[in-house]
DNA sequence: CTGTATCCCGGATGATACTG
DNA sequence: CAGTATCATCCGGGATACAG
């Protein structure tokens, strides 16, 4: 996965994680992967807007990286299962980490416009910059 | 930024921290930032290897994001800081985790190449794939 | 059902030069 | 010191069609 040549300093774990799970879809792959066993076509309902390439592509990603474990069944449909692997599993508390900050982060983004524009304030207060909103889109 | 318009499903609360922290530096530049503080050159040298167009970039994405207070002083020759915010700082667990669990992974590759093997292994008695070295550049 | 194979575009990232 | 401006490039990711 594009792996980093330059050397961050005291070392980047944080890069060497974030490297894992970037792409557009393989943190959220690797959370509903932590529901349990999922099939091809699950991931690809839960993911409602990847399209088959990608889902096949970032699995097998995740899959050389050694976090997830792709298991075929010689039979007629096919049928693929999905499941974390032992280093996968490991990294449960940070998707966890990731979902619950991200819980908050829109809980307070949906219910209170105010508050962004209130970080814009304080922004504006150190340097005087013109007040636009954020990402409203 | 990038806003993602598609439901995922149950929501995907993951995707929206991934969606801030994405890019090729933001996490590494907040994770640099939990230590305190820092001048932009100061991060450039951290960071080598990032080039300034794409540190401030950066930068400015993080800070519309609310996560960093970028601090002018008005002065010459400039000085220019930049802080979590009181955002950027819940963040933290976050980053910590992400930075936990990267170095036992940088521990686990650098010491133990036969481990990812392993790893391949387990695939292959799955299906039968080809075993092939896992990013080990 | 679970993929591959192509074609293609836009944005993310880099290189370099210039500036208040 | 801390940016901006411009140009060039790469590749992530989407659309679509085909296949075992």
């Amino acid at each position: 996965m594009t792996p980093k040549n330059y050397d961050c300093a005291a070392g980047c774990p944080v890069e060497a994680t974030l490297d894992l799970i970037d792409g557009k879809w393989k943190g959220v792959i690797l959370y509903h992967l932590c529901d349990g066993t999922m099939r091809f076509n699950q991931l690809r309902k839960a993911l409602a807007g990847i399209t088959q390439r990608m889902l096949t592509k970032q699995l097998r990603e995740l899959e050389e990286c050694g976090l997830i474990v792709r298991k075929v069944y010689a039979q007629v449909p096919p049928k693929v299962e999905y499941t974390l692997s032992a280093e996968g599993d490991s990294l449960r508390p940070v998707i966890t980490a990731l979902a619950t900050w991200g819980q908050a982060r829109l809980a307070r983004v949906n219910a209170d416009n105010a508050a962004v524009s209130a970080a814009a304030v304080e922004r504006d207060a150190a340097e005087g910059a013109d007040p636009y909103a954020l990402h409203a889109a």
